[in-house]
RNA sequence: GGGGGAAUUCCCGAGUGGCCAAAGGGGACAGACUGUAAAUCUGCUGGCAACGCCUUCGGUGGUUCGAAUCCACCUUCCCCCA
């Protein structure tokens, strides 16, 4: 099987500019393709996450990787299918999240021996002149186009600043840069980004007379068409300081019935006959499908390591009993922390902050939300004894699925 | 540059002097039911030393016994004209 083939099998592909020629290329380790990463935060995230195995999946096809880091087009924002304006970050910002970014990827893709290679677009785009740059390259783009285009929609009923406008500009810019420089011949792209990738290929047919291609990457949607990779409104990260390897397992374990085939064929390496067979796969039996994705992706991004522990912390804390989970998130309790020896349980929730004001723990507590133990806390007030948290310490458990460690 | 309008709690959105910690919806969270799923029903959703107290309706001042509501100035955004 092609590694075009297996790309469309796995239901990567959204929109292209030429199959015959991307085929081609991709087919036949022809391709130098770049993905690019806008350094908005400290860590890249779920999201950022496919991108990740598209490229490492056409490296392994003998295709060469360019990972592009935004430290320039961070700093003017993409209004792409957004409502509202970005925050503006400062340079210092910019430049410390490329520098987490560059570190999570050397993680994931080979950058050895120049098998694949990673740029910063800040070096070229921040030292552009204002009039050279809109003589050479804003002459060819057209307004009305631009104003048509889909990703500026939702913009173009709240409003849209210059600055946001021209980031079409500032992309298209470093595809041609790329091509020349590096001979790139091929942009991927989540599908968002479809009209900011035809104004590269767009710019380098009028500049230099020549067609480069690009490719977008369908959007992991869920099955009400929310995108996926959020948890009440927080990214799931790649960093395990931002999220642990369990939470992001759970994260993985807990999706949707509808969702969980998808996402196995779209993330994880697996072979595409085992696919087809858990396909077959219906009801509960779908809990093992979910434990699998969990476990393989967990391994892609913190080691096989972690994933047994993870798994096996998960495995215990729902399948009765408990006392085996050795590893979840863990809180150490200091003598500061209790009075006369003891501690309440509001107390100890707001540390491990798995509430963020006393009401909030105090209403959890009230509809019987919160379990020490195998006991369920029945009045807000309840305390502690010190003692509860000698040995292997004590479990608390916030609603049904979140489990969290004190120790002493 | 001229004219008109808007800013409310996580989001949308009511409220135009006391009855407002602020309707309604969404989301989130919790409970029941389940398979760590979905759907459904219920509760809940500013904080705290909690039948009470404190802080919030873009910002700063002011009027008033009393302001989300009235006035002045400022900031940001939208619409129309140029």
């Amino acid at each position: 099987m092609t590694i075009f083939d297996e790309l469309k099998a796995r239901g990567l592909i959204a929109q292209m500019t030429n199959e015959e020629e991307i085929k081609d290329l991709i087919n036949n380790g022809k391709a130098t393709f770049y993905i690019g990463f806008d350094c908005t935060a400290d860590s890249l995230t779920a999201g950022h996450f496919m991108a990740l195995t598209l490229m490492k999946r056409l490296q392994m096809a003998g295709n060469k990787p360019i990972a592009l880091i935004g430290g320039g087009t961070t700093m003017i924002g993409d209004p792409s299918g957004r409502t509202d304006m970005r925050k503006m970050l400062t340079k210092e910002d910019i430049d410390h999240n490329a520098a987490c970014f560059k570190r999570q990827m050397e993680q994931f893709i080979d950058f050895s021996e120049g098998k694949a290679m990673m740029i910063n677009n800040a070096d070229w785009l921040l030292n552009l002149n204002y009039v050279e740059m809109l003589r050479d390259v804003g002459a060819c783009f057209s307004v009305n186009n631009m104003l048509r285009a889909e990703c500026y929609k939702q913009r173009m009923e709240k409003g849209l600043s210059f600055l946001e406008f021209n980031y079409m500009i500032m992309q298209s810019y470093d595809f041609y840069y790329l091509f020349q420089k590096y001979d790139c011949n091929l942009q991927f792209g989540g599908d968002d980004q479809w009209s900011n990738m035809l104004g590269g290929t767009e710019l380098i047919r009028r500049k230099l007379g020549k067609d480069a291609n690009a490719m977008t990457i369908t959007l992991l949607t869920d099955s009400q068409g929310k995108k996926m990779g959020k948890t009440a409104g927080n990214a799931v990260w790649l960093d395990p300081n931002k999220t642990s390897p369990f939470d992001f397992y759970q994260y993985w374990r807990n999706v949707a019935d509808a969702d969980v085939l998808k996402c196995i064929r779209m993330l994880t390496f697996l072979p595409l006959e085992q696919i087809d067979e858990m396909d077959t796969w219906e009801g509960s039996q779908l809990n093992t499908a979910k434990e699998i994705l969990a476990y393989e992706l967990t391994k892609l991004v913190h080691g096989e390591e972690e994933a047994v522990k993870a798994q096996n912390a998960a495995k215990a804390l729902f399948s009765k009993g408990g006392a085996a989970a050795a590893d979840m998130p863990t809180t150490v309790l200091t003598d500061e922390d209790f009075s006369d020896g003891k501690i309440s349980v509001i107390d100890m929730l707001l540390k491990a902050q798995l509430c963020a004001s006393k009401s909030e723990a105090r209403r959890l507590i009230q509809q019987g939300g919160v379990f020490c133990g195998d006991e369920k806390v029945a009045a807000f007030d309840a305390v502690i004894d010190s003692s509860a948290f000698d040995g292997e310490g004590l479990i608390v458990k916030k609603g049904k699925k979140t489990y969290h460690k004190f120790i002493k």
